[in-house]
Formats: C-alpha cells, sequence, structure tokens
RNA sequence: GCCAAUGUAGCUCAGGGGUAGAGCACUUCCAUGGUAAGGAAGGGGUCGUAGGUUCAAAUCCUAUCAUUGGCUCCA
C-alpha cells in the first residue's frame, strides 16, 4: 500500500501502481473524467502513471496551468502526427506547451507549408483526435533511441538525444505516431476537442540564427468547441485595443515610407498626450531632486569610443555621420549616458552634490533590425524618458528607493497594476563576464534586492539576465495580445564612471569613484504610449485625453451658444471642441462616441434657455443637464 | 537580418490577362434635425515601386520597398 496525500492534506492508501486516475476516481467520477496530468512530489506525470511509492499529489484540470500544459503538449504531438500523415518524411524539433497554445518546429524539406495545409493539417488532427488513441509511455534505452531515429533519419531529435543521459529517456506514442519526449501527456486524444492552428513562422533550430530555419506551427486547442470560438472572439477583440489600429483611427501618430520605417510621426493629438506625460513625469522629478538637462542628437565617434558602445556595436548601428573634415566623425545617439557623463565630468565634484540626478527626454535612435519594428513598440528613433544618478556605493539603496517610488507613482497614475519586476543578477557560474568588483556587485544586488522587498514589488529574479556593467530591475508589462514588453528600467552601472574616470572628492579630500544608476519609468515615450493605447482602448484618462469634451448643438442656431460654453469651460482648463458640423444629432453622437471623446455636451434650446449642457458620458449615455458651473464641479470630481 | 503572408481610393475591403469597384470618409446642395449612421449629387486610384513576359499586365514572373505574424537580436 502506497499513501497518496492530497493538497488539502488528506492522506489516502492506495494499492501500489495506483495512477493519478484512480485517486481521482475515489474522489469524484466527475474529477476523474476531467483530470488531464497531475502533479507528483512537484513533478507532473501522466494521469494513468503507476505510482509506486508515498506521494503529494496535485490533479490537473483544464482549469490548472500544468493540465492545459498537458493539453497543449499532447495537441502537439497531434499535429506531428497529422503532419506526418500528410507530409512522410518530415523531420520534428520541439514541440512544446505555450501560455496561449503550443507549437511544434518541423523541417519538410523541400515542400514550404502554406495557410492551405493549415487547414488540411487541422481536418486530419480532429480525425485523429476522434480515434481516441491512447498516449503511452515506454521507457527506452539510449541505444533503442538513437537507433528509432537514424532510422526515421531524424537529425533534429538525434541531437537533442546527444544531451539525455542513457536510463531517463522516454518515448510517448499515440496512433501511427511516436516522438521523443519526458511527458507527461494526456490519457488519450478524445479529450481535443477543438483545433485552431494559428500561425507559420520561421524558427531557427535551437535559437540560433546560425542554425538551420525550421518551420514553426502555432497552434491551440480546446477540450470544448465553444471555448475555441470565445477564444477567437477574444483575440478579435483585442485587436480593437492594438495601438497601431488605435493610432491611426485617433490621429495620435504615423509613419511614412518616405521619412522611414520605424521612425514614428507625432501627431497632434498625440503630441498632446506625450507632452502632457512628460510634465507630469517633470513634476514628480522635481520633487525628488532631478535637474532637467538638454544634450544633443550626436555626438563624436570618440564620445562612444570612450563609453565602449562604438566597439561593441558599430556595425550594426546608424553608420557615422561624416563632416567637411577628414576623419571627422559623429554618430547618433544610441543613448543619452555618455553626454551625461560629460555632465558630471565638466567640472570637479564634492561629495556633497551626491547624489547629483540629472534628466532628459533624450531622443535617441538604434537601427533595429527590419524585422523587429513593431508600431510604437520597437522604433527606430524613440525618446527616453531618461535619468542618470550619480552617487556612493552606500546612497545605491536609498536612491533605488527613490527610484522605485516615482516608478510606482508612474504606474499608479496609468492605472497599471498587472505588471512584474524582474530584478536581473549576475550568473553565479559566469563571473568573469561582468565588469566591477565581486563586492560591488554584492551590494548593488543586496541594495536593490533590499529596496524591492522594502517597497513590496511583485518581483521575479532572473539569474545571468544582468548586463555586463550592473544589475538591473526592469518592468515588464504585457499588450493587448498578451506579448510582453519591458517599460521602465533602472540599472546600476559601474563601467561608464569607469571607462570616463569619473570622479568625486570625498570627505577625506581623495577623489573617488561614483556609481551610476540608469532609469526611466516610461522607458520610452513611444513603447509606454503603445502600452497606455492598448491598456486604456483609445479611452485615455481624463487629464491626459487631447479633448475632454465636444459640444453638439442640436442645429447650427446654437453655434454661438457653443461658442460661449467652450470659452467659459476654458477659463477652468477644462479643453474641447465644437461639433459644428451640419449633420444630425444622431450622426454627431455616434461619430464622437468613436472618437472616444470622453464627455459629450448637447446643447439645444432647452439648456441655451437655462445656460446649462446636457451631458453624455461615452460609453455610458445620457446623464441629465447640468448648468455651467454644475457641470464645472462635476468635472472636477472626474480628474 | 532570417522564414512566411500581405500591399487596389483617406479608411476597411471586393475583384482579377482586355484599359478599375463597394461601404465609410471628403465636397456641394437640400433638410435645422433632441441622445449611436437624414437625403441627393459630385470629386478622388498610372492597383507599393522598378524591370520582364505578352498584341494587351492592376492581374503572370523577377527584383525591391513597406507592413503583418514569428525567429534571432535588443545599449
Amino acid at each position: 500500500m502506497i499513501n497518496v496525500t492530497l493538497p488539502d492534506g488528506t492522506v489516502k492508501q492506495f494499492d501500489k501502481g495506483a495512477t493519478a486516475m484512480d485517486v481521482a476516481m475515489s474522489i469524484s467520477e466527475g474529477l476523474a473524467r476531467n483530470v488531464l496530468s497531475a502533479n507528483i512530489n512537484g513533478e507532473t506525470w501522466d494521469a494513468n502513471r503507476p505510482i509506486n511509492e508515498d506521494v503529494t499529489i496535485t490533479l490537473n484540470t483544464w482549469r490548472d496551468k500544468d493540465g492545459k500544459a498537458t493539453f497543449w503538449h499532447s495537441s502537439a504531438h497531434l499535429l506531428a502526427e497529422a503532419l506526418e500523415a500528410i507530409m512522410p518524411g518530415t523531420k520534428f524539433g520541439i514541440g512544446p506547451a505555450i501560455d496561449n497554445g503550443f507549437y511544434y518546429d518541423v523541417d519538410t524539406g523541400d515542400k514550404t507549408l502554406t495557410p492551405d495545409d493549415l487547414t488540411k493539417i487541422e481536418a486530419k488532427m480532429l480525425e485523429l483526435a476522434r480515434e481516441k488513441n491512447q498516449f503511452v509511455r515506454k521507457e527506452v534505452s539510449k541505444a533503442e533511441a538513437i537507433a528509432f531515429f537514424e532510422e526515421k533519419n531524424d537529425e533534429y531529435k538525434l541531437e537533442l538525444l546527444e544531451d539525455l543521459e542513457d536510463g531517463t529517456i522516454t518515448f510517448y506514442t499515440q496512433g501511427n505516431f511516436t516522438d521523443l519526449c519526458r511527458g507527461p501527456h494526456l490519457a488519450d486524444t478524445s479529450n481535443i476537442k477543438a483545433i485552431k492552428l494559428m500561425s507559420l513562422a520561421g524558427a531557427y533550430w535551437r535559437g540560433d540564427e546560425t542554425r538551420k530555419q525550421m518551420t514553426r506551427i502555432y497552434g491551440i486547442t480546446f477540450p470544448k468547441q465553444k471555448e475555441l470560438k470565445e477564444y477567437l472572439v477574444m483575440l478579435e477583440e483585442a485587436k480593437k485595443r492594438d495601438h497601431r489600429k488605435l493610432g491611426k483611427e485617433l490621429e495620435l501618430f504615423m509613419f511614412s515610407e518616405k521619412v522611414g520605417s520605424g521612425l514614428p510621426i507625432w501627431l497632434p493629438k498625440g503630441t498632446q498626450i506625450r507632452e502632457r506625460l512628460q510634465n507630469f513625469l517633470k513634476a514628480e522629478q522635481e520633487k525628488r531632486g532631478y535637474k532637467m538637462v538638454a544634450t544633443p542628437h550626436i555626438g563624436h565617434k570618440n564620445l562612444y569610443i570612450t563609453s565602449g558602445h562604438y566597439a561593441k556595436y558599430g556595425e550594426d548601428s546608424f553608420q557615422p555621420i561624416q563632416t567637411p573634415r577628414e576623419d571627422e566623425e559623429f554618430l547618433l545617439k544610441p543613448m543619452n549616458c555618455p553626454h551625461h557623463c560629460e555632465i558630471f565630468a565638466n567640472r570637479p565634484r564634492s561629495y556633497k552634490e551626491l547624489p547629483l540626478r540629472i534628466a532628459e527626454f533624450g531622443t535617441v535612435y538604434r537601427y533595429e533590425q527590419s524585422g523587429e519594428l513593431h508600431g510604437l513598440s520597437r522604433v527606430r528613433g524613440f525618446t527616453q524618458d531618461d535619468a542618470h544618478i550619480f552617487c556612493t556605493t552606500d546612497q545605491l539603496k536609498d536612491e533605488f528607493l527613490n527610484v522605485l517610488d516615482l516608478t510606482k507613482t508612474v504606474l499608479a497614475k496609468m492605472g497599471f497594476d498587472d505588471y512584474t519586476a524582474q530584478i536581473s543578477l549576475r550568473d553565479p557560474n559566469n563571473p568573469d563576464k561582468y565588469i566591477g568588483s565581486a563586492e560591488n556587485w554584492d551590494a548593488a544586488e543586496a541594495a536593490i534586492i533590499d529596496a524591492t522587498k522594502e517597497v513590496d514589488f511583485k518581483t521575479i529574479t532572473a539569474y545571468g539576465e544582468a548586463a555586463f556593467y550592473g544589475p538591473k530591475l526592469d518592468f515588464m508589462i504585457k499588450d493587448a495580445l498578451g506579448r510582453s514588453w519591458q517599460l521602465g528600467t533602472i540599472q546600476v552601472d559601474y563601467n561608464l564612471p569607469e571607462r570616463f574616470e569619473l570622479e568625486y572628492t570625498g570627505s577625506d579630500n581623495a577623489g573617488h569613484r561614483p556609481v551610476m544608476i540608469h532609469r526611466a519609468p516610461f522607458g520610452s515615450m513611444e513603447r509606454f504610449m503603445s502600452i497606455l493605447i492598448e491598456h486604456t482602448a483609445g479611452k485615455f484618462p481624463l487629464w491626459l485625453t487631447p479633448e475632454q469634451f465636444v459640444l453638439i448643438p442640436v442645429s447650427d442656431r446654437f453655434n454661438d451658444y457653443c461658442r460661449d460654453v467652450e470659452a467659459q469651460l476654458a477659463l477652468h482648463d477644462i479643453r474641447g471642441f465644437i461639433d459644428d458640423r451640419s449633420e444630425t444629432i444622431g450622426k454627431k453622437i455616434r461619430d464622437n462616441e468613436l472618437k472616444k471623446i470622453p464627455l459629450l455636451l448637447i446643447v439645444g434650446e432647452k439648456e441655451v434657455a437655462a445656460n446649462s449642457v446636457a451631458l453624455r458620458i461615452q460609453g455610458e449615455g445620457d446623464k441629465g443637464v447640468y448648468d455651467i458651473p454644475n457641470f464645472v464641479e462635476f468635472f472636477k470630481t472626474l480628474m
């Protein structure tokens, strides 16, 4: 007999060789029907794999992340089976579950997969799923495994096998398809009821761009057709929030082939929002002791030789700008820190000046690869809400707290609450990768960790993700389609002060090297804007929105009155415009609702008589009549 | 940069070897309308760009640029 401990602490006894399915059955038949896999002592297992010792168990269903992962991983195998049936000789790379579905990297040789093929594969998958084939786990020796894939001529699986130890290798077979796989899998294919292959993409084998590019097939499956439909509807809804679409519709920004790809052009409405964001941040920074500076868009080549960027990124960047003078070269600045280092070096500095916090909305240019450009999220020219803090190691933690407080204030003001702070530390196995003494790194990493604890941030720690010059903290946030982007960042830097030979005079009258913190709460105005658009679906908070109200006269007889109201509201810094087109009232309301103007003020005979407006809130409908002072009061409650 | 797809009017899209279509937007006129599309008329495109095939190319081919989905990269 074995003891099985359930998540609630209950211990049940079973015969040796019982399965998670048996455990589920002992609880209820319904649960047994829904169990997809189980976590056994922390490891995910097939629901029908025999258990031979005392274990702690969690049963995974569709509602659990691990359950979905099992479902989707099995779906990937089903995809492979279908593809092998349709295109014999296809070679397979890896086929894992991901956050939303699964993919399989395949090599179809000379044949190129087309979207039409996906439809055929889907149909085949459904057909195979209905066969209710069991996923059969088998432990194999390495020699057996190698023989199997040599027979199949699948060099990818053979390469994967090289890294596996004999005795730990398992195969899974369902129907006619056998794959090298750790598992776990569903009991059989019949749970997979709804299938959608989403897209095709190229993907380098093992993520290495020097290796062969395979075809990646992305797909998603569900236990119910209805869930697939809901998922697709959700995707459609998400697309409506896409900042590229809304940016065009709301006339916030544009791109021009003539100006160049990846170079965003901010239109008047977008610029208004951008400037309000900047003014807000400036005010917050002023409270926290920052001084604004302004530096040129280019810098002498020598600046970047000093900073080390020339050697590291020279060839992959915008190329140097020549001058009439021979051998003189300037670079478009890819970051602001070298300029700011020169500001620090401008004159002798005393420890009494530290921490020195200098800030700039600095526009930088980076030659991103053409395939990487993405709306406002990934561009070649963008403005960082940059600042550099020069301080002593002892001041690091307080400065970190100061920056964290600022970042928190900024994100809260925008209503962003679903973000992750990633602490990036050294790779403990690779200490030579990093510049600076171990003591300094210890101090900086401790400062970050302590500071994030004090402000109670939701953090994840990533070892080995630190920059070579120092540890960092990045704020990650998702766009409408669930893609993760880095917004704000805080980075400790020991390298640049060293390279620029920055010094301050300490209380001991000796020279000391400062530490530098790079930080940008928004990250860049462009990327921040893209996320802001997607999170608000274009319904910006009232303080940010370019047009807070629209006055809609019922007929053009009331245009003069509207102008009067507009002027009265302007006195209270309430901004908007008059829709004096000769259209029907219904039409004007519809148009302005679609433009997402927050407050619609309808004005006709009655309103003119009572010096009032009839208020309608975007998306909410009629809110009744307000006289002007009351409306101003009401407006203030919304801000 | 790599793989794949797409590129037709300001926008969304249909069409497809025989000289270009819809809806919305725009202009003008009529209507002066009370809470999500009033009516009529009109203007607007060398079908991304450059070559090629053809009697004839927006349509087929090649190259190129841009965009989209991924991969790689990301100071």
